[in-house]
DNA sequence: CCTTGACCTTGACGCGGCGTAAACGTTTAT
DNA sequence: ATAAACGTTTACGCCGCGTCAAGGTCAAGG
């Protein structure tokens, strides 16, 4: 298998790379979306290095599931730059899967009321899906105010934790969700030196010998203005609760007689 | 608005509170899919609480791209446990949103390529892409081994950072970026004592100013095991290169020296 | 009681984005 | 020279609805 860059493919060979089917690429020149390179004497499409590029950014694009006639209309677009367009497609899918995360959670509360029988209102079991209309919305009408920071967000989702027993690990998600629950508990009471809020420290502690080779007071408190200031654990712990995160830390800073 | 719990609902109500049409309810009973609990005698449809519940499983699976003819036979199915299914459910869409991950991953390069003039290879513009591919499959013929580790994925995305001027962010951010290249460029040379290896190390440690109030040692050699154990940062710099994480933690133990 | 408007019904057509099959030409390997 | 592996066009079909059109039903008000 040889590394060759920038080549030139017939149909079948750029639907392998790409992962779609030759009849794809041909109903994308059909109707004006993906024009061959140059056409050999016998009718064979041959395609260039643009045309990678450029298929690349359709099925970016289809891939938000917008339509082909408008994808054509954006990238014919004289004002179009590649760059910016790419941009502009990070942000949306970084917005997907916000969608997504939405339809998690509300998949996994659904989960915990089935689990304990408890009922849940109608309109809530449907939140995760009416955030993709919104959503969609926007990427049509989108183009605005968008100098936002959240757009360089960080994730790290299904990694595989290593180094840990499948007991232990099962231990740890327990202790998580206890900390999330609690978190939400003691959130509501207002107060960081609440007996709710010094329990919740102390899962946390708990929780933390998980993690850690060995436990110290310094560390623990570091950690807890870590997750203020970094958006990985900000994003997680607002899960429970907006502001989350802050009370966590004040709980834990209360807790360590450093409030 | 009164909240009304587990009550009967006429097509157009229902399609509100879950975000669909109605044309798509009664397309929905015309396939056999979702039929209304009862008809009333003038033939209006009406749907309770059992069919509120059917269709958030059936929006589910659609989310996931199932067929809905796919969707029927599985709901149908006298084995259907609920709440097997919407662990599966929850499954699925962790999957998913893992291959938004690695889209946007892709895309993320592609603009940091291209930003740098630099060429990338055919193959690996459609990183992303692929996985679908392999998802779809999955999807359909799942039901697998799939007591892997992995599924209960934590996520952080899109959210703000608190307490950062911009200016700070930017700085960060940049530095950010340049500690996952000394990764990838450190980790090439094997060795976590290498001198590169120590910059990596160096720029971790610049870079913590920004994120705690003081920095100390024992709190950074902490962090570094820490990374290791938690699936958040390991998924976020094996981005770099994978066995990043590890690395990393290689690196700057030995640059405390702990190693 | 009758009307009005807001709901509900059942057809029927159409569309987007291809999959798939038929019938046929071209290129490459042996 | 021939077979196999490609390529071509044309045409029909499918799914998941959106979108009319043509009409029945129900609660409220005159």
């Amino acid at each position: 298998m040889e590394y060759t860059v920038n080549q030139e493919y017939t149909v079948n060979q750029l639907a392998k790379i790409a992962g779609v089917s030759a009849r794809t690429l041909r109903y994308y020149d059909q109707i004006g979306l993906l024009k061959p390179a140059r056409v050999t004497e016998a009718g064979y499409r041959i395609y260039g290095p643009r045309e990678v590029d450029r298929l690349q950014q359709i099925l970016f694009y289809r891939e938000l599931g917008v339509r082909l006639e408008t994808i054509r209309e954006i990238v014919a677009d004289p004002g179009f730059d590649e760059l910016d367009a790419l941009r502009e497609h990070y942000r949306l899918l970084v917005q997907q899967r916000a969608r997504l995360d939405k339809l998690i959670a509300t998949l996994a509360k659904t989960i915990r009321h089935r689990e304990e029988g408890a009922p849940m209102r109608d309109e809530e079991k449907f939140q995760g899906f009416k955030q993709k209309l919104i959503q969609e919305n926007d990427a049509k009408y989108g183009e605005e105010a968008r100098k936002r920071f959240g757009d360089q967000s960080v994730d790290a989702s299904n990694a595989k934790l290593m180094g840990l027993s499948q007991q232990e690990f099962e231990a740890m998600t327990a202790l998580s969700e206890e900390i999330m629950a609690l978190l939400k508990e003691a959130h509501a009471s207002g107060d960081p030196a609440s007996p709710p809020a010094r329990k919740l420290a102390e899962k946390h502690k708990e929780w933390l010998t998980y993690m850690w080779p060995e436990y110290s007071e310094e560390a623990h408190a570091h950690l807890a203005e870590m997750y203020v200031a970094d958006e990985r654990f900000t994003a997680y712990y607002d899960q429970a609760v907006e502001g989350g995160t802050e009370f966590l830390r004040d709980a834990i800073l209360s807790y360590l007689g450093r409030g």
